[in-house]
DNA sequence: ATCTTATATGCGTGAGAACGCATATGCGGA
DNA sequence: TCCGCATATGCGTTCTCACGCATATAAGAT
């Protein structure tokens, strides 16, 4: 558990705009982060291999895409880290700029 | 409340060292920091204004040196990360590498 | 087999972080 | 006033990070 890797990796706005997608439990694929960031393909693959090198998130292979998700088994401090950095971050983005208006993507 | 900012700061191994012996409630000058985090003057000079900057502790001049402490007032979401933070780090460094043993110092 | 969509990655670039060294500033004491 | 200790800061250097672009890989569809 390295406490500064996970820091530096929350620090970043991008990523932790993708935790706090991600800590709502369920999965998500690369695309809606894409879309939901406003980020660029290569920007959200590197940045969610950041979260996955520091041990946040996992990922899983279905089909042409890939889901990402919480970890599931985090370490007690980590997740207690996490809790605290979304929830004070929450209040601020309480209305999401990009609520899944028609999502009916293709990966959905 | 600028979260990514917060993250950054204590992110660093050394400032989140500062965090660590400044959590503890109490004022500490930079020198007993020094000592402590094995860290040169410029270095913790420097950290300490970024830790600073970030909102997390104050400065206070004491005669000739510098008492930090936390910050007096921190926002409720920023308490919690520094927390969580402290505590998850904490149980790794139970035993201080540098405990006080004859801080008979100038500054003490 | 080929094409298309989704994702990862090599490479070069520009920006920022951290550091050491030297120097400036603040403050008490002689 | 001059000196010494504690702390801050300018400067140049080195290192890392985030990014875009182009390209490689993975998997389904035709």
């Amino acid at each position: 558990m390295d406490v500064p890797q996970i820091l530096a990796a929350l620090a970043e706005p991008t990523r932790l705009g993708a935790m706090q997608i991600i800590c709502d439990g369920g999965e998500h694929c690369a695309c809606e982060l894409m879309e939901r960031l406003a980020a660029t393909q290569s920007r959200v693959s590197r940045h969610m291999g950041v979260l996955k090198a520091a041990g946040l998130v996992i990922d899983r292979r279905d089909a042409q895409w890939v889901r990402y998700r919480l970890h599931p088994d985090l370490p007690e401090g980590v997740a207690r880290i996490l809790e605290a950095v979304v929830a004070a971050v929450a209040p601020l983005s309480s209305a999401p700029s990009a609520p899944p208006p028609a999502t009916g993507r293709t990966c959905a």
